[in-house]
DNA sequence: AGTATTTTGGCCGAAACTCGAACAAACTCG
DNA sequence: CGAGTTTGTTCGAGTTTCGGCCAAAATACT
């Protein structure tokens, strides 16, 4: 029950049926692969007639192809329809505070290839050197006029249609242009989002995605802050700013902690990495914002190593770690009571203590649930080694080839 | 950029293009009345050869009139077109603790019939006494050939289509098939949603409401609950068990004072109606549960109560309902980092001392929000006398006339 | 071995829709 | 009164779905 927009609406021509059960079909195929027609039209309730045509299309545009042909009890066998996944490709960034990944993958979200360098803090050094490294990286996989786009994942907020980096305060960014320097840089098309949008953006398009039977759902990003990617209806809330999203400033205690943002008792000062490691180094929480720990000299001590310390059984890393689980279904229940989503992910390097915290998390989450069925909504882990956030560049990138055409 | 949901999907058919046109020309209709054939055509970029078939049709469903002639500078004078806007009417309910409203509505929310009664607590006595109080109604005014369907807004949780009423604390209703009992006893198609997202149902579907622009907004229901209703795209957000938009128990402090829910500090114990009369007679509200307040043997003093006081210039007064919209600021706060709307809607009895509260409410808002669009986030008011709740009502039964065909 | 049955994939006319051009009607201006 | 302009309608052309039909391919049965 939609609400036309008088203002934004679009209007069906003659070849919008089409379009719209192309897409349909090819969305199928990919969902069900190896498919045959028949079962398209049966999948479809239109007739094999119908189905001949889009897959002949389909085949043409070189999105799907023709594989073996498959077994049958009776009657004529079928010849299975695939995705042509390995023919296009493209290039997906995740910048990070002190790391930049890059990755070669194709529309499925394979991955051909990754490098793992230092993040340049100045934009234009930066750019520069991206331009580079993906020329090098597309060269030797001769994917040149393969690669159909890059897209880039940010820690900060993101200004879609422009590319515009409005803010990204662990970067130190405000207002780079980075959308329009990197495309001219390369001459490919360039999208960049935000890391908890684009991670659930992974989840959505991507096989391996497990949004596959959930439309509405939300990936909770649990690291130096906490963002929060939601889905609606399979589309991404953006939000009037492109600031949708934004719970890790969600008050949990408005005399809590100081928070980074200013404000106090901010959900991400009770769960961010840095506050889960402050809180094992027994700093208290309540009077100072805090702040990345160095041990002795050495180098910084991180999340990954007090889970580490915790799982062989180290109990003020435990205690430290559940106190972080705790705090995280608290501002689960938040999000959980605003958008009561089909299921939720979550991302992020305390994840890796998910067999610690689960039990915490959920009895914290069911304290503030209003009904039993939110309280056990799924949650599932994103595990780091699935990368959500360099997938979800990709995806960005790969959307628009499977995404529904705007109608009405 | 919407995923088509491979599990529940919508073919075109030969009929879809002009289903989904005819729509738009209807919305159009209604957005821009009196609008002439070429005009329209204009508007949507079509030939008007398609329009004047559109229209034709428009005209035989009885969805539309031709009006007077209009004037040109040159050329030959267009024949307008109206919506028939006083052919369609529906029975809009608003149950409520105490009092029960009842209204005779045309598709645009005009009303044409008022009825106000105290509320039979019994569900069964309650139907009867509705389905009799209906009949009589639509007889007296002889609309009963014309009512297409009844809309209900209730307190609670409601599943919108099966019509079971799954949790009404206020009214101390659990699962109470209120929808297909009322349908038995009228004889009449019964829609039946809370009443937080009935609000904003009507801000989206009614002519006066005022989200002719905004596709993405929040309307903020503040009364002896707190709820809020989401749209997204023109659509609302009802969740995955008809419970998103429950931000009356999102905490504003974890040791808060105690909610009627059970938990600490939700902002509903800040700011409902009983927190704020609560506030005004100096109870401590970080020890005991908020209750209702009854001065010496008089009635029940309300929150319309302590406005009037505070326009009066009763200090405590004052001084009680700005502290309500400090709280009310800071949990706007986590609703718009959350969703980033295009605009807000308040309602509820408060907003009568919005005069007295709204710097307070835009100063602790912009204390927790992140950027300066989002702390500058439109608000706007439903005044009570506008009758938020008894529209959506109404809304519900004329949107499907209007909405989008459900395609892809 | 030969025939019937079943299933797949494709072809063709009918029905439905948009689109462009052409046209009558209605009105103003000189 | 004729030229020019705008509105609303009509008609043929180009697309698209839909139902019926048919050939191809494979199994089951006699």
């Amino acid at each position: 029950m939609r609400r036309i927009n008088p203002h934004d609406f679009h209007v069906a021509t003659r070849s919008t049926s089409r379009d719209i059960n192309r897409r349909i079909a090819l969305n199928l195929i990919r969902e069900h692969q190896p498919i045959s027609r028949a079962d398209l039209a049966r999948r479809m309730r239109v007739t094999r007639s119908i189905i001949s045509v889009l897959v002949s299309e389909l085949i043409a545009d070189g999105l799907i192809c023709e594989g073996a042909t498959g077994e049958a009890a009776r009657g004529r066998k079928p010849t299975f329809l695939h995705l042509m996944t390995g023919d296009k490709l493209c290039v997906a960034l995740d910048v990070r505070l002190s790391r930049t990944y890059m990755m070669l993958s194709d529309f499925s979200g394979r991955q051909s290839s990754l490098e793992e360098f230092s993040t340049i803090a100045d934009p234009s050094t930066l750019v520069t050197d991206l331009a580079h490294r993906i020329r090098r990286m597309l060269e030797s996989h001769s994917a040149t006029w393969r690669c159909e786009g890059i897209g880039v994942s940010v820690p900060g907020m993101v200004d879609h249609r422009t590319g515009h980096i409005m803010n990204a305060p662990t970067l130190g960014w405000k207002q780079v242009d980075l959308g329009s320097a990197l495309s001219k840089a390369t001459g490919l098309p360039v999208h960049i989002e935000n890391a908890a949008k684009a991670c659930v953006l992974a989840q959505m398009w991507l096989s391996g995605g497990r949004a596959s039977t959930a439309n509405s759902f939300v990936h909770v990003s649990v690291s130096d802050g906490v963002g929060v990617g939601i889905v609606f209806n399979g589309e991404l809330v953006r939000g009037h700013d492109n600031t949708a999203g934004e719970f890790g400033h969600v008050p949990l205690n408005l005399e809590g902690p100081k928070c980074m943002c200013g404000a106090r008792g901010c959900w991400e000062a009770y769960v961010s990495n840095i506050a889960t490691v402050s809180r094992y180094f027994g700093r208290d929480l309540s009077k100072v914002a805090p702040k990345p720990m160095v041990e002795a000299n050495g180098p910084a001590f991180t999340v990954d190593d007090l889970v580490a310390r915790a799982h062989s059984g180290d109990g003020k890393a435990i205690s430290a770690v559940n106190t972080t689980g705790r705090y995280l279904g608290l501002g689960l229940a938040t999000v959980i009571n605003a958008l009561n989503p089909d299921c939720v992910f979550i991302g992020g390097e305390i994840t890796t203590a998910w067999d610690l915290i689960e039990s915490t998390v959920r009895s914290s989450l069911a304290e503030r649930t209003l009904t039993e069925s939110a309280a056990s909504t799924p949650i599932h882990i994103a595990a780091a080694v699935e990368r959500p956030r360099l997938r979800g560049a990709a995806a960005l990138v790969a959307a628009p080839t499977f995404a529904a055409p705007r109608v009405a």
